[in-house]
This record gives C-alpha cells, sequence and structure tokens, in this order.
DNA sequence: CGCAAAATTGATGGCTCTCAACCTCAGTGG
DNA sequence: CCACTGAGGTTGAGAGCCATCAATTTTGCG
C-alpha cells in the first residue's frame, strides 16, 4: 500500500471518535495489543480505489480518517450506493458486491486485516468474530433503513433523513461534510439533482440548515432535521 | 416447539431443493450427519410466531417447508418487509430487527440451531462459520435488490421483477405461489395495492402471466417477466 | 479572467397516489 | 341451493408530486 502525504488542514474536523469501534467492543487492553499487531494502516489517496478483489481486498477494515465511496455497477452505468464515514467499519464482501467499486474521498487511512491475518487472531480473541458478526448485521439494518427511505418517504423526507443521518454519523459536528455532488445524494435517495437541491435550498429557507457551500451544510436545527426526516414518533396532541 | 398437524395436500408445489443449503455448502456426509444432531426441526402452525428474544430465537434456521414472513414495526404500523421460500436460510438478527416480527405463512419447517449449539459443532466443522458469513452477506445482496428496485425502478418493473424474484425462488414452478395480499406485496415493493393490482393485471393482460387466481400466477412467459424486470441487459440493435 | 463542472431555478408533463365504486370469492347459515 | 357477508381485488377519475427539459447562476481552478 502507498503512503498519501496529505496533511490535515482544509479536511473535514476529525469526527467525534466513539469509544471504541464495534470491531473492538469488549476487548481487553492485552487483546487490543495483539490485535494491533495483525492489523495494517493503508493509506489512499483522493480517487484511488481500494482492492476488491478476494486476493487483495480487505477482509475486515476499519476507516480512521476521510471517506470511502461505494459504487454498484448496474446494466449501463454506476450509481453511488453507500458512503462510509471515519468510524465505520468495511465488512466482508458478498460475491455480488465485488463487482462494484470501492474508493477513497480525500485521504483516506484506513486499518485493515486480510482473512489469514483475522482466522489467527480470532483463535486468540473469539469476541472478535461476534463483532464481525455484528459488524455485518449492522450493515443489513442500514440497508434496510434505506428500504424505508426509498419506499416509503416523500422527496423532502429523503433529504431530511439522508442529511440527519450524515450528521449523526459523522459525529454531530456544526458544520457537516457532504463529499459527494447533489446528482450523487440524488442516485442513493433515489432523486434527481434537481429535486435534491429544491429540498435542500427549501431546508435552508426554513431555518434548519445554512449552505455557505453546496458542500458544507451547517446544521443549524437538528431536531427539526430529525423531526422532518418522517422517523420521529408521530407528534401526539395532549 | 409445538406439532402442526397439516398435511401437504392443497399446498404449494414442493420446491426444487438446490444440491445443497448454502449453509451446509461444502460439508462431508460425515460432517452432515455431525449437523443434523445439533439442529433440531420445528414445526410452526399459519400465523404462529417464531420467537426473537435472544433466549429461545434460532440462531440459524433453514426453513424447509412452508413459507415465513417478517414484518417491520415503524412508527405507526407494521409493514411486511421481506419473505423467506423453502431452501433459504434465516441468519442471526441485529438489535433492529429484533424488534420485527417473523411469523408462519402456511405450516413451517424449519430446522434450527441455537447459539451454543452452532459454536459447539463449528469447532469442528469450522466451514460452518465460513457459510455463516456467507448467509448473511447473501442478505445484505438481497438487500442491496431491493433498493435498487426502490430507488429506480417504475411501477411495472417493481411488480415484474418482484414476480421475477419469486419464481426463481420458489424454484421455477409452472404456477407460483403469491402468499401475501396486494396491500402487502406493495408494502415490499413502495407501491400502493392499486398500483400493483393494475400491475399485475396489465402483465395478464399483455399475456406474460395467467391469474387463475389472484394469489396463484402462471408464467407464461418468464424470458418477458425478466426483460420487464429492468434487470436485463438493455437491448442492443444489430 | 475564462472555462468547465456543479448547482440552482422555472415550466411542463407523466406517473403514481388517493378516493371511491364495484366486483369476486370463500365461508356461513337458512 | 341460494342469499348474505366480509375480505380482498379490480377499475376509474382526478390531484399531486417528482422527473424532465431548459436556461441561468455559482463554484472551482488554471
Amino acid at each position: 500500500m502507498q503512503i498519501a502525504p496529505h496533511s490535515h488542514a482544509g479536511g473535514h474536523p476529525p469526527a467525534t471518535r466513539r469509544l471504541r469501534p464495534a470491531l473492538f467492543q469488549g476487548l481487553t487492553t492485552p487483546e487490543m495489543r495483539l490485535v494491533r499487531r495483525v492489523f495494517t494502516e493503508d493509506l489512499y489517496d483522493d480517487a484511488e480505489a481500494v482492492p476488491r478483489d478476494p486476493a487483495r481486498a480487505p477482509f475486515v477494515g476499519l476507516l480512521l480518517d476521510g471517506c470511502l465511496r461505494e459504487d454498484a455497477v448496474l446494466q449501463g452505468g454506476e450509481r453511488l450506493f453507500a458512503l462510509t464515514f471515519p468510524g465505520e467499519t468495511l465488512s466482508p464482501l458478498g460475491p455480488r458486491r465485488r463487482r462494484g467499486r470501492l474508493s477513497a474521498i480525500g485521504a483516506v487511512q484506513l486499518l485493515t486485516c486480510d482473512r489469514d491475518g483475522f482466522e489467527r487472531i480470532a483463535q486468540e480473541v473469539p469476541r472478535l468474530r461476534l463483532n464481525l458478526l455484528g459488524l455485518v448485521q449492522e450493515h443489513l439494518t442500514e440497508a434496510q433503513r434505506w428500504q424505508v427511505l426509498l419506499g416509503r418517504k416523500s422527496a423532502s423526507e429523503r433529504v431530511a433523513s439522508m442529511l440527519n443521518w450524515f450528521h449523526a454519523r459523522q459525529g454531530a459536528p456544526a458544520e457537516l461534510h457532504l463529499p459527494v455532488t447533489r446528482t450523487e445524494l440524488g442516485q442513493m435517495a433515489g432523486l434527481t439533482m434537481e429535486t435534491v437541491s429544491r429540498q435542500v435550498r427549501a431546508l435552508e429557507k426554513a431555518g434548519v440548515i445554512d449552505l455557505p457551500l453546496p458542500s458544507r451544510v451547517r446544521v443549524i436545527d437538528p431536531g427539526a432535521l430529525h423531526s422532518l426526516s418522517g422517523d420521529a414518533q408521530p407528534q401526539r396532541l395532549h
């Protein structure tokens, strides 16, 4: 793997790190030391692809910094399918997703482990296997959240939901970073870029967010964002 | 678990069994004998719920006969989320999906195993762990297929896709069985029951399917069903 | 500045939802 | 055998939301 000499200046602010990433939950300090020896830090430049062939693809990965995008290949074109933010994990790939493309957005720092290494360390730290299963389940949950969004929500709810999720996943910073174009947001949400644009600006006009630049979103009213997302409990009167 | 005295007469035809379910792929005959001792066959009556609390829920399950439905609870109501057909598997649940409901459609025969049992047998048959991971990945792939359907397809493509998938998953029988109402098909596809009905009848009028009864679909032209699903490669001229 | 890519805004039309009426089928009881 | 009943299904008319097409503005970058 190669070294990217990027500094962090000008990038998005480092995410508020969770207590411990899900992959390493419940591990003791000596166990963590063992784990650290098996995992390696890979660096990627902007737009560089993460390998996906079974021989070189990371078996599991923990994103330390930067963003990753996953593009799916379907008949005709590629479409942005998912984003990964710092603190989140890459889980092992099924055969279908291997056809897609995984690439860096900005300078990316990724903590990875191959399958053999994982098997070895899992012998000593069985908890890791449980955590891995949990990760994949987490991805399933996430996929089902998108199913609800795509199946049942209106355009305004979809956009509010996306912003709300990204905001939360970035650690609820004052200013969230949208590392993709309106077209790509639309690909994820099942909308056209025009509709995304209109809904984002409607949120701005409503005072829920501020848009110093199209890719920078200051969240003024997180509560409103949540209730506009359609995920909130329906407000009952009295 | 209780015994359901249902006969199979009048039910849907037994699915064409695959060579071996994904959970048991690559196992030798003696390994299969070991596995058989750990798994138990559970029977459920129509509409009976499969337990979901961590103490009693099956860790993994293989559906031998009948259908299962998974309903998700979201603010307000329940919605049909997924169907499981014979030969398919239940994978361990993430925390979110435990809130949903899993129940039998018709008389169900389920081969299950709890977590401790699985851990024990996986010591002797390590391949099982790999297969389990593959199962969950398979579910992820399936979820992403639905994401494409919900995000990018028109109503007619959604209905054609659903019928096509169910047809294939039931083993491409002459007559496929739709064990749910139009309303529930609509919940899965993000459509209203009226739109589902219109599109199903349009397929009938086009001669792609025949509808002796609303819940029984004779597939006359599987090729047409596939090309109408929007998953086919775009036909190029010349 | 000058250019290209992205974003925004507006006008228009089509697809799907909504609402409403009617139909079909299975089950029940006379 | 038939009337009744209720759940599910079908069909139609109209409205609303979002895609499409097109023009303009903004942003990024040499």
